[in-house]
DNA sequence: ATACGTGCAAAGTATTTGCAAACGG
DNA sequence: CCGTTTGCAAATACTTTGCACGTAT
């Protein structure tokens, strides 16, 4: 239990440190900003928050944190833009969720289903498959355009 | 069974000139270029294979002829790549399928499943959104790789 | 004849890379 | 101290746009 309280954001630092990385200001005001935010943030939208924190953030930064995040399975890229790429945390637990946009209003809503989740098992076995990760995109219209 | 029986680029050319949109030869190309490929391109292989049938095709073209198709749900955009879209035909009987994404080789493989399927269907009934398109992406190893 | 499609080249945008300076162990 | 992270600027890659020309109706 002890250790399954330990935020998102300490398990980052503590899993970033343990590959051999060091800790450095960008990263750890990323951490600190993705932690905060349950859903996915772009990196522009990242750079924009920070600066108007007052802690302008090199872009290149941000994109080598996202990527070193991203490869250590903290955060998770999910391509609902087409034209860039948004980031969420994933928690250790395991639990997640995926994503509704809106093409009227392009809102991103966020969801989960156990039988999608159980769904998409299944496929992974039925095809052999070792499956790390999945992520399903649905478009069409939020309940406020619809 | 008689207009079941068209082909999806003989579609695909009905569907866009009574959208009011001319005919001209690059969109013919690669609505025939698609029409025999049932997985995904990316804009720049089709420009390539296009080229290698010595039938050289301007990429503005390409891009405009994706985005038309896809307007008119003629070809899926699919985001498997973090850097580019690729497309793939959608066949008027509804049929589709998903793709795993392999982290190792980078191949695409190909599903479906029908469980999976209702799953979503079920998802977006329970979120009483409407949903006009969705997409899988699985990442993983392939079973070569595994 | 006239408007739309095409192709080239230039522009635009998200992301990556090179490198000098700041920083952590 | 020494190697890593950072931040800026330049480079890259995909995609879009502007415009002159060809083509369908």
């Amino acid at each position: 239990m002890a250790l399954e309280a330990a935020t998102w954001s300490d398990h980052a630092h503590v899993v970033l440190r343990r590959a051999g990385l060091r800790p450095g200001r960008a990263r750890a005001r990323i951490i600190q900003l993705l932690a905060s935010e349950s859903c996915a943030l772009s990196a522009v939208e990242i750079e924009d928050a920070l600066r108007s924190q007052g802690r302008r953030t090199g872009r290149a930064s941000i994109y080598r944190a996202l990527d070193q995040l991203a490869e250590h399975g903290l955060v998770e890229r999910v391509a609902v833009d087409r034209d860039q790429a948004r980031f969420e945390r994933v928690l250790p637990s395991g639990e997640h969720h995926h994503h509704l946009v809106c093409d009227r209003c392009g809102r991103l809503v966020a969801f989960d289903d156990p039988g999608l989740e159980r769904a998409i098992n299944r496929v992974s076995r039925r095809l052999g498959v070792r499956v790390d990760h999945h992520e399903v995109v649905l478009r069409g219209a939020c309940e406020d355009c619809d």
